[in-house]
DNA sequence: GAATTGCATGGAT
DNA sequence: CATCCATGCAATT
């Protein structure tokens, strides 16, 4: 129709060619065009475009008009003012969207799907015009918003806001990922092949996706399912993706230039060749866009104006929204939101420096080209509906570029998020407008990732059938939504894709996951290596619901065993000996060496040596294996409790049961956030250390202010102002001594004695409060000190920052190190009449940084690896701040 | 001297 | 082996 793109915007008459009127002081948008702008109308042209009367108005006598065959309704269909008010149908005919979306509600209709699957692959080139729709969504103009070229968006053009199918969500999302968007230089969507497009689909395993699609996508009878759809699309998509396997071709391309994003629609215009087969198309497709991208990658120069595909997005940027995640962008309203991608926040996202390092296909498919580094301001909302805006730039970086946002800071510090969390990239219709979601990390995501990642790897590539498995989406999602609709949909498209992309996709996240494991299996070792001291009673605390255990002394580390009743109601416990491995049988109230052998069965003569039979068969062992973690690790006991925080804070409370004993040794992979960067060096001032426990760690929630972590918190401080108070009572006066003497020690002698931690150790609440200036002091120590290596590195008058109590660190590290130092004081109370500290405290200089650990007894033979280091080492420095209260 | 800014580096993919 | 991108870091402000 009208003229070229360039007019739409530098002309002061209106777009519509049948129209001379001048456009309106501000030119109302109308139609999308092939080059991304949109039309600009005169307000009667606009208004007709906006009620869906613009053809009949103006083309009315124009070639094209079809009916919708179910109600009869003419529909322009040659034209791309109306191209998203009707889809195709397999069987041919057209349907006018009302009647596509009632039957797509009815589930009867298979057209949408279908037309909406078959965008498939587009040539990489017509990608390009997708990246010039952007919609600015700050600085620069407004532009309305892109369409996506991604299928996703389910952007209509403005004016066809109503018309919008919810579903829509849906299909772009998914197709979104594939997608190899774009649009069409050609405009003539006529009808091209739409149904060679539906066949192609059809054949390509698709099928199954799609009517998936269709009935759970059900037009928008519930926004949740569409977003779960989404999810569930997504997933299987992104299994695929990768692996660059043919898969479902869904591809869409641009929806053509309307923004009209009617996906289904767009299919008309879309690919100007047919291509052989979906799968091969989509292949190609993505060939193409890699190629593309590749060459076009010149150096700083801009990438391809579209941004290569979103089809080369690493599957660790997918997208993967819970409905909560949607649930909580879209609020109660009818906005429907695309899912663009989503990272993980490195250490230095997260941190103070503000800037956001944006995944470099995301930013170029997703957010408004650029070609200046200086990037523009990009408006984006939050999940609570604030707005911010941050500059989005990049900066050449190795013949490419690297995207970042600047200025997030203030935003994710008032989501606080931390490092190891998420960050959501969506955009929600009508409007376009960018919306910036965050997840908290912690357990369900990290396990939705690692679901993921194994679903990936394990589906098939053409399994439609193959699916990733809906629990893992369910769990993942916790709500139970998307269980029902995995299960439902279970499969849509073929989630193939667990192919190697995926794979390597979530390797780091598999990384983390491994941690986690291994963390995990740690915190259980070290519980089951736990003892209360014999002869203890515990007294049982009651925080919030939680009972917990607390001894007097300091739990005692022994031999694992496993804690049972036996047929007479008496309390047993059975341990594997060393050397024969078999299990004997012991009083429960027994504690074991670590090393413990059938000689040293005193209790039970006849099976005192290795060659007597074992008396448990391999069934009973069996038996009660699987409760030996929990029942050995368990010191803490949930009375009532939502799982998710119990294990949490059980979690938690290992830890920090564990820091205590190790001197925080264990801090491990909860403090990880995204790769393996050296986080926090305690003596680094590199951008990252120096910024403030907030980027600290991931998945930690070290910082969190959840129930979980105040809870554990306030736990500790209880458990550590009542053990004060009695020790204190106990031994005031020996503990004064040594507070006077440890503190001149320290004070005074540039060379006290080996333990840093003696000043942990060492009650000193005015030294502790002295601030940084104190820090010296202790740096001079240090130095003298055997640890002196960690100990100059670590101690900073910058971490104080992070080491004082008052920070805003409320990191986990603190809490662990205010715990220790607490614990650590009373230990060296408890165990030394006046000497004490030296050998309890005593970090051990050994290897390297972070090796440092208590040297006495509660040196646990639990392998901790040296995951983190940073913690150990913070913790020899803080010692102070639980100090004061001791004071 | 601290905070920013912009580019370089190098491990990970 | 080419890229990506998390960080480091020096130059600026």
């Amino acid at each position: 129709m009208a003229s070229t793109p360039a007019a739409a915007s530098s002309s002061k008459i209106c777009f519509n060619s049948d129209c001379k009127d001048l456009k309106s002081e501000i030119p109302r948008k109308g139609w999308r065009l092939r080059t991304g702008e949109f039309a600009e109308l005169c307000d009667r042209c606009a208004s007709a475009f906006e009620e869906g009367r613009f053809c009949d108005t103006f083309h009315l006598n124009a070639s094209g008009w079809r009916s919708c065959v179910s109600c009869g309704k003419q529909v322009h269909c040659g034209c791309i003012v109306s191209v998203h008010a009707f889809t195709l149908l397999d069987a041919g005919g057209i349907e006018c969207i009302a009647c596509a979306r009632k039957n797509v509600v009815s589930g009867s209709s298979s057209s949408w799907s279908q037309s909406m699957l078959f965008h498939s692959s587009v040539p990489e080139k017509y990608k390009e015009y997708s990246a010039k729709g952007w919609t600015q969504l700050a600085g620069s103009g407004p532009v309305p918003w892109r369409q996506a070229p991604s299928l996703f968006n389910s952007s209509v053009s403005q004016t066809e806001l109503h018309s919008r199918v919810p579903y829509e969500v849906d299909l772009t999302s998914g197709i979104d990922r594939l997608n190899v968007c774009d649009r069409s230089s050609t405009p003539s969507l006529e009808k091209k092949k739409v149904d060679d497009f539906s066949e192609r689909l059809m054949n390509a395993n698709l099928k199954p996706g799609t009517r998936d699609i269709q009935d759970k996508g059900n037009a928008g009878i519930n926004f949740e399912d569409q977003h779960n759809s989404c999810l569930t699309k997504f997933q299987q998509s992104s299994l695929k993706e990768e692996s660059s396997n043919p898969s479902f071709g869904l591809a869409v391309p641009y929806t053509s230039q309307d923004e009209t994003g009617q996906i289904g629609i767009s299919g008309t215009h879309l690919r100007p060749n047919p291509q052989p087969s979906p799968a091969k198309q989509f292949h190609i497709a993505l060939q193409n866009a890699l190629d593309t991208s590749s060459e076009t990658q010149i150096r700083n120069g801009r990438p391809r104006p579209d941004g290569r595909g979103k089809n080369n997005l690493f599957p660790r940027y997918w997208p993967r929204f819970t409905d909560q995640d949607l649930q909580q962008i879209t609020g109660d309203s009818n906005s429907i939101i695309t899912p663009l991608f989503e990272k993980m926040l490195s250490a230095s996202d997260a941190g103070r420096i503000g800037r956001l390092v944006l995944p470099k296909k995301c930013a170029e498919a997703h957010f408004p080209p650029i070609s200046q580094p200086e990037g523009l301001p990009l408006k984006v909302q939050d999940s609570k509906g604030k707005e911010w805006i941050f500059q989005f730039r990049f900066w050449p970086n190795n013949n490419s570029r690297m995207y970042v946002l600047e200025g997030v800071t203030p935003c994710i510090q008032n989501m606080q998020v931390q490092a190891g969390d998420v960050v959501t990239f969506s955009r929600l219709e009508p409007g376009g407008k960018l919306v910036m979601g965050f997840r908290k990390t912690s357990t369900a995501s990290v396990s939705d990732q690692d679901n993921e990642a194994k679903n990936s790897n394990g589906v098939s590539m053409h399994g439609d059938a193959e699916t990733a498995d809906p629990t893992s989406w369910s769990k993942v999602d916790k709500s139970g939504y998307i269980a029902k609709e995995a299960l439902g949909a279970k499969v849509a498209v073929s989630r193939k894709r667990k192919n190697s992309m995926l794979g390597s996709k979530s390797k780091r996240l598999r990384i983390d996951n491994e941690d986690l494991v291994e963390l995990k299996l740690t915190w259980e070792e070290a519980q089951g290596l736990l003892r209360p001291p014999p002869n203890q009673v515990a007294t049982v605390v009651v925080i919030e619901g939680f009972e917990f255990e607390e001894y007097e002394d300091a739990p005692i580390l022994g031999k694992p065993t496993i804690f049972a009743t036996d047929n007479l109601g008496e309390k047993i416990q059975w341990v594997q000996c060393e050397d024969c491995f078999k299990w004997r049988r012991l009083p429960s109230n027994v504690l074991l060496p670590s090393k413990w052998t059938c000689p040293s069965n005193s209790w039970d003569p006849e099976r005192s040596s290795c060659s007597a039979t074992q008396e448990l068969t391999a069934e009973q062992l069996e038996n009660l294996l699987p409760q030996c973690n929990p029942a050995a690790s368990k010191k803490l006991k949930t009375a009532k409790q939502e799982p998710e925080n119990v294990d949490a804070l059980e979690g938690l409370d290992t830890l920090a049961n564990l820091a205590i004993l190790e001197e925080g040794e264990s801090l491990p992979a909860s403090s990880q956030a995204t790769t393996k960067h050296p986080r926090h060096r305690p003596g680094c001032t590199c951008i990252v250390c120096i910024q403030p426990p907030s980027g600290k760690g991931p998945k930690h929630k070290q910082t969190c202010t959840c129930n979980v972590c105040e809870t554990v918190k306030r736990r500790f401080r209880t458990l550590m102002l009542r053990r004060e108070k009695k020790q204190s009572q106990k031994e005031a006066e020996t503990t004064a001594k040594k507070q006077q003497t440890s503190l001149p020690d320290k004070v005074v002698d540039g060379d006290p004695p080996p333990c840093t931690n003696a000043e942990n150790s060492c009650p000193n609440p005015k030294k502790v409060a002295t601030e940084g200036s104190e820090d010296h002091p202790n740096i001079v120590k240090s130095s003298t000190s055997p640890f002196k290596g960690q100990i100059d590195l670590n101690i900073q008058p910058e971490r104080e920052e992070e080491l004082s109590p008052g920070s805003d660190s409320g990191s986990m590290m603190k809490l662990l190190q205010d715990a220790t130092d607490i614990y650590l004081r009373q230990q060296s109370m408890l165990t030394s009449g006046g000497n004490s500290n030296p050998e309890v405290t005593q970090i051990q200089p050994g290897g390297g940084p972070g090796e440092e650990k208590i040297s006495s007894s509660l040196n646990l033979g639990v392998s901790h690896r040296d995951v983190d280091r940073e913690p150990s080492a913070a913790f020899s420095i803080k010692t102070s701040a639980p100090t004061s209260a001791t004071g």
